[in-house]
DNA sequence: TTCCACGAGTAAACCGGTTTTTGTTCGCGA
DNA sequence: TCGCGAACAAAAACCGGTTTACTCGTGGAA
């Protein structure tokens, strides 16, 4: 009689198969149940019968819990693998309150997310430890403020995921507190800054990175060093324009010309004109990202500029395609893949109420290329 | 009962709260049930009981299903709304045999994943089409083809996702059968090729992009242009590849040299080496996309030819870089968001066994910019 | 010899929803 | 007044696992 249930909820699941006129485009597969629901998907019940033992017993063995004999063991292992069975994720998610899944929402704008080397490196590391850990990954991108809150409310209500991941750290973010509010185990993804209240973020020295580069700059003999930053409401940009203010402070200079822009290459290119327009033009420019660096240094070279002669010019992020412009961009690079490894595991060992491992990430590495030259002789 | 029962329960799964000692590097929020239990996450049983009805007065009221009265209606929201009753996706899952998640596997190095705008912008496209339908994007980073084999039996035979998206194909995949064996619902994302059996790709039409570029660069007077694709083994590749051999054919030329490549920007620079060190060397070369054609056109710089006027270069993809190099470059855009628009809407028909609507996706772009140019008086 | 601990295994409750089945009421026509 | 279908609602089965509580032998210690 179970199958028969079966059979009828199938039956009157798929309705009637509509026969897709004259080449729809997509693959159909058809969805459950073909035809005589011959291949019904085999459930741990059917593999107890098979193995003649009860439910609990299937259950104890994929679990690795004791109780049960070798000869027993043996005999559900063959049930098991003869009718391809693998427990049902839902089923498991449900006794166990675990969705085995781990979120992360992203809000940003197409156009950067399409640019930004960080997330698929992220994602990737994420990936690499999470695949073996048997957890997934539930990706959201969102473009406002509300989507974003609702995403994290979803998130939690639904129990869609056991912990998520927050990337993209604002000044004053909410999103910790709400996230303890709704009772979802978090991570901070982001710049291994001095924290208010609160957990310690995961994540590198970014400034460290920055502070190479003012001193690699100061011993070429540059001295109006400026910075082209991104929207101070994100706490990586303000750490990185802070790093820059400090290391300028501490060389004996005073801090340049600097300009807030939006991490896209337009705005690279305007804070660029920007700068140059100014009477006491800078002789080198730190830009926090590769994208702007190079639109950077294209509008410089637009305006008769030579880089690195007349202008010096160091990015951030070490984007495949930054030793192969003209001149190669000197640039400072992370590695985001261990970054995201590491992440997976503090956020695995949370949900699973552990204790994280200490965490231990390689510096961040400062490239020199040939965009970054000694100062003209005249300046 | 129930509350004393699911209390025992939590107090026992949370082991204790190991007190986590010295500044452990993530945020840790209280797993689920903060100290008495206060806030135990409302379940539909509790709706019911506030409401006074049964729980299945409440499932139908949440699913839009006749027969609750208007007075019982009210009093049902009032009390979801009351207790932020959410109904949990997991069980939800498991009664509705849905997952309402639908999953992506990438293959691929983790340097060309980073590279690729293609990845980002398909998935903020299959985003913004699934938020809308409540359907979540299960993301999974393989790095070989048995993990990726692995992670596709994974999906179906856990159920964690209704239905997956396929892409970068692969001439003779084997990917479309498994997946109808698999009894999982796909879209095959890829350029639109005559296919062979089996359904229609969704797609764009890359041929047309790639012949509007050699029939460019063939008013501009090149008569020797060459073609750096990437690996053949990939059916995106090849179309690219057969365009360019067509186009050149009725343009009464003889196919270019052509090299085959990896999509880097190191293979892209080595492959324009090679061109350029041949007895007829070209005056113009199509990259199969942006970063091989950046690179190469470095690597030509570097020769101490200049683009356009020694050597017309022709990317793919438009990448945000791409006005921004120097030369800017010329390349062939297409609209990936709406295409992830479209097959995410595609492939939620499908696992939902309605008939798809029919597509329509804006054709490719040929975008002109700096890198191309009249072929050198004296070639 | 008696008792108990322990290993092997089973039945049943449970996770939190959805769906089917069954049961009342009530209004209305005959 | 009786009968019957519509409308509403509660009860119970079900989804496919996990986990708890309990049974049944068996061998070793007292």
């Amino acid at each position: 009689m179970q199958l028969n249930r079966t059979k009828r909820r199938y039956d009157s699941g798929v309705q009637n198969e509509p026969s897709l006129p004259g080449g729809a485009n997509a693959g159909a597969a058809p969805a459950r149940g073909k035809r005589k629901g011959e291949t019904r998907k085999a459930t741990i019940g059917d593999v107890a019968a098979m193995a003649r033992v009860s439910k609990s017993a299937v259950s104890f063995v994929f679990n690795g819990r004791g109780g049960v004999g070798e000869e027993a063991r043996a005999r559900i292992l063959d049930a098991a693998a003869a009718l391809n069975w693998k427990p049902d994720a839902r089923a498991r998610a449900l006794s166990r309150s675990r969705a085995q899944a781990l979120g992360y929402i992203v809000r940003r704008e197409p156009e950067l997310f399409s640019t930004d080397p960080f997330f698929p490196q992220f994602i990737a590391g994420v990936e690499s430890t999470l695949s073996g850990e048997g957890y997934a990954l539930v990706l959201q991108v969102v473009d406002s403020e509300e989507t974003e809150r609702a995403a994290y409310a979803s998130f939690a209500n639904e129990a869609r995921v056991d912990g998520v991941f927050l990337g993209d750290l604002r000044i004053g973010d909410q999103r910790p507190a709400e996230l303890s509010e709704l009772g979802l185990p978090y991570v901070l993804v982001g710049p291994d800054a001095p924290s208010g209240a609160g957990p310690d973020p995961i994540g590198l020295d970014d400034a460290a990175g920055v502070r190479r580069a003012v001193r690699h700059l100061h011993a070429l003999g540059h001295r109006r060093i400026a910075h082209v930053g991104g929207s101070d409401r994100y706490v990586h940009s303000a750490v990185r324009r802070r790093a820059w203010e400090d290391e300028m402070a501490e060389l004996g200079l005073e801090p340049g010309p600097t300009v807030i822009a939006d991490f896209t290459g337009a705005a690279g290119a305007k804070a660029t004109h920007e700068l140059l327009d100014l009477a006491a033009a800078p002789t080198a420019i730190i830009y926090a990202n590769d994208l702007m660096a190079i639109a950077g240094m294209s509008a410089a070279i637009d305006r008769g500029l030579r880089v690195p002669a007349d202008l010096s010019v160091v990015g951030f992020d070490d984007i495949p395609l930054a030793p192969y412009v003209v001149p190669p961009l000197t640039t400072v690079r992370q590695d985001v893949i261990q970054w995201g490894r590491a992440s997976a595991r503090v956020l695995i060992s949370l949900v699973e109420g552990r204790e994280p491992a200490p965490i231990e990430l390689p510096p961040v590495e400062f490239i020199m290329r040939g965009s970054t030259g000694p100062v003209r002789a005249g300046a």
